[in-house]
DNA sequence: TCTCCTCGTTCGGCTTGACGAACAGGCGGA
DNA sequence: TCCGCCTGTTCGTCAAGCCGAACGAGGAGA
């Protein structure tokens, strides 16, 4: 997340957006119903739009809203196994690095997660509307929503709701997954 | 991407955000740097905040811009392995099997891929914005934008560009890869 | 009960974003 | 050259977002 406040960022999706739809900035500005001065002021960077009219551009450009405010960016990255930073649990032997932190602009975590049998680890409700994927690379898991876990084996797929407690238990050794936390 | 301007979402997440920090009204917008009675009548549903005092606020909360601008939802679900709809790859023994496609609000398909060494699955340039996440879960992998590929073995993740053309070649028998596709 | 503090809301003001019109520049056709 | 139409910019006006202060409500403590 950076702190500056996306203006010039704007500014830039804007006009980027705006060349490759290849309308001008009178035809944006007519569609989406605003003053072209307006848009004309936010695409040389001037200016704090309102949600509102953002949103009338984004439509129009048919993009998300995010596209327009987060910085593009993006090089390529590879972090090998061990390379990460396992965190091993508490109580139980089970282990999960974050291979991938949310950025700005995306909303999931990724993560691989080893445990060996015998414990369980629970988790406690995330933000609100999280949603967890998690596919079986390895071994066999016990996971899913307190009450209604659900046994899965190599390259199973669930997913379910992160906002109520659940839990995660590696029924067999060397059990490993790939969990992806989603939020909305 | 809805099509009515998020205000009433904006109203919701601020205060959904705001009570799991477990923070009062005062002092989120203290901490903001924004008059109270703004942040009251955003909760309130009244308003159309600036790009700037929106973006104060995510900040503060620590969550992607977009989290306040985008709804929430969804349910339980799984896919035994098998079960998804694989697809064989045209000229390569190669296929991938999608187990999570990309849900309204959401910005990513999860795949599972599988291959086997002898050909390399050749991907033209998706989305604009699109990333590609994998993690090797099998065998080794040669893969990156064309050009800039780089070898991974079980549990290496690697990132790169969607929107260029990339590959993949699957080193050795029965490789195997979860594949996040993540859109902006 | 009375006081003090913090909660969130409401109210006048100042500031600023959004609007529409007028503007200068570029290009094609008569 | 002149005209017409387009491009994107600038300017003055109006509305609205933002601000600070004042307000009523709810608790904790004396």
């Amino acid at each position: 997340m950076q702190r500056t406040p996306p203006l010039e960022t704007i500014a830039r999706a804007l006009r980027r957006e705006r060349e490759r739809h290849g309308i001008s900035l009178t035809e944006l500005a007519r569609r989406a119903g605003i003053a072209k001065s307006t848009l004309s002021q936010l695409e040389s960077g001037a200016g704090n739009p309102s949600v509102e009219t953002l949103w009338a551009l984004a439509v129009v450009l048919d993009v998300p809203f995010s596209r327009l405010v987060d910085p593009p960016a993006e090089p390529v990255h590879v972090l090998r196994a061990g390379e990460g930073h396992a965190i091993p649990s508490e109580h139980a032997p089970f282990s999960g690095t974050l291979v991938s932190a949310c950025p700005p602009g995306a909303r999931r975590d990724l993560h691989v997660i080893a445990g060996e049998p015998g414990a369980t680890r629970e988790a406690h409700a995330h933000v609100r509307g999280t949603t967890e994927h998690l596919i079986v690379t390895a071994g066999r898991w016990l996971t899913g929503p307190v009450g209604a876990e659900v046994e899965l084996g190599p390259g199973d797929y669930a997913r379910f709701p992160g906002d109520q407690p659940h839990a995660y238990t590696a029924l067999e050794p060397s059990s490993a997954a790939v969990l992806v936390m989603e939020y909305i």
